[in-house]
DNA sequence: ACCGGTTGTGCAACCGGTTTCATCACGCCC
DNA sequence: GGGCGTGATGAAACCGGTTGCACAACCGGT
């Protein structure tokens, strides 16, 4: 492997303009630069990770922290995360890890002297240790929102709120919202607002918490059934997959409607359930963003937190009505 | 941050002394070893990965490439790839890639001077990319074999020949299978496997290529319910989801069976429908395992390539029968 | 008492970039 | 023409561990 020497060497210069002129050419003559750029290319020069991480400071390495891999949802954030950190140049290490338990803050810790900052995925633990995190490093919060904090989140509460909004005007009188795992911040705001939007319209059981899970979608379907309800509402696609599974068993003649995520909807729009549609990658190389402009800041100049919310459609099915399962 | 220097300061040895005490204790004085290791922990001394990489000329990163993170048979295999890394104290990016497009050579070179090996789930390449890749940096195959390479998977192949073994045996005259994305090692093992087991039994019709989608499986829907069949194993979960939640719509009466992975099976069995029961978290922790041997194995005595093959279990519900979908 | 061999330790070089500081050439202004 | 700012460059220190080599102390053996 070529090192930096090698390439000064041959452009006739000195290691420290070599390095200048390949980092931060402004500082080189013109002609030096160009000299020096053609002799990196031609001994196919890459720069040694390392070498070039110890001599400034920083690992460039970003940590992607999520609280499990089951979840459909994440995968896209840590492809979109992953994207956007790697036009940056940027290695990024996925840890899992709920964050409400115990040793959350140790595994901050030790990861914080690995990484340049954090992309905290649907935290469940509470605020103080996710805000812990950030006084370690730059780090931006996934689908929660702390006061104080850096966030991307898809707004989903209104994308709910509007789905109920719409099975009520569509006549159903008894829905049910099948919640999702506890401590989500998601699932607090998601709750809210289709109780909100049912309010005095209609009757709304809330279940739950339960876990993202086509397991939990087939438990929790016996209450459903119980519940006398016309439509259905679960927090995450994998939960009314497994809802929607369990109940096809069912005597015909339920109405069932789900929501879900952009891998389901097209087939679910096919079916005439109405789906909530969130781009996990778009979410993920937003954060991904975001903590890259805090993390070339001047960490004796932070920038100011920002929320960012990103809209989410509802797709609904060209026919108006619930179709039976 | 307290460095190397510090402890050797403290515990009033030499850095060398100091790196030896913690890095390499059988080449000091147990007690002088206990001393430096009190005083790293009182000092709360965390090793700086740049400064020893740069030392060691080792990255201390090992990269897993996926093909897609829309298939939840890869997330558990990165989680427990990811346990195995963390244990010897390595970091696991991800990179998402197919390796079945012209520029896969290059994003392994690039790759390589980053990371120690590799871990390369499923690639749909030609066998010398791939191969290409293991003359790079000491490289591990999972869910696909190649000859002279180390690859861990696991032994679906017989697993789905069983399974159709056993649904000719209930009675099913003819069944589909209804095949994974082109290029697929795996789908290969598993056409040839049902294939043979079907042979002069039963009517055996193979669909595909299809990528592992929930789309896929609704798309393909009605070729299956055209074909007649009483039976149909398709190559993945989300296939097999697709592929239920379209036949539900259906006019009572067809028996479907459908094979799956962990998450669903439980799931799945209560209704009476089949199962492969995969499990992927082993199935990384087994090939980062290997990965580990190789990497610490001296560069000029490389280890011999190994194949390692996981049994995979059928889950057959407690009713025989196939069930009414 | 002398010697080859082990064991434990320290010095200093080294990994490969980045950055500070000094130097030098040049051009401008008074 | 002397003084001074500006821009380009190089020498060397530095980041923080690791390791080859030298050396001293101590061992048992003859």
């Amino acid at each position: 492997m070529p090192t930096l020497a090698d390439v000064a060497a041959l452009a006739a210069v000195s290691k420290a303009t070599a390095s200048r002129a390949l980092s931060r050419e402004e500082l080189v003559a013109p002609e030096t630069a160009a000299r020096v750029r053609a002799a990196a290319k031609q001994l196919g020069f890459v720069p040694n990770r390392a070498a070039r991480q110890l001599a400034r400071g920083r690992t460039g390495i970003v940590a992607l922290v999520v609280p499990t891999l089951d979840n459909s949802f994440f995968t896209p954030i840590i492809g979109g995360a992953q994207a956007r950190a790697g036009e940056a140049d940027l290695q990024l290490t996925v840890a899992v890890h709920p964050l409400d338990s115990p040793d959350a803050p140790g595994a901050f810790t030790r990861l914080a002297s690995q990484v340049d900052g954090f992309v905290v995925v649907a935290p469940r633990g509470p605020d103080d240790v996710v805000r812990a995190a950030g006084e370690l490093k730059p780090t931006v919060l996934v689908d929660r929102e702390i006061e104080g904090m850096t966030s991307a989140v898809a707004d989903t509460a209104t994308a709910f709120g509007f789905l109920v909004s719409r099975l009520v005007d569509d006549g159903h009188e008894r829905i049910v919202y099948v919640g999702g795992p506890a401590g989500s911040w998601q699932d607090r705001q998601r709750t809210a607002a289709v109780t909100s939007a049912a309010s005095g319209r209609a009757e709304l059981t809330v279940l739950g918490p339960h876990p993202s899970t086509f397991a939990a979608g087939v438990a929790v379907a016996p209450s459903v059934r119980d519940s006398g309800a016309t439509a259905v509402v679960p927090y995450a696609t994998a939960i009314g997959l497994g809802l929607m599974f369990a109940l096809a068993a069912e005597p015909a003649g339920r109405p069932v409607t789900v929501s879900s995520e952009r891998m389901v909807v097209e087939s679910l729009a096919m079916r005439g359930v109405p789906a909530i549609d969130v781009d996990g990658a778009e979410l993920g190389r937003e954060a991904a963003d975001l903590l890259l402009a805090r993390i070339a800041a001047d960490p004796r100049h932070p920038l100011p937190a920002e929320r960012r919310r990103l809209p989410v459609p509802v797709r609904w099915p060209d026919t108006a009505e619930p179709v039976d399962a």
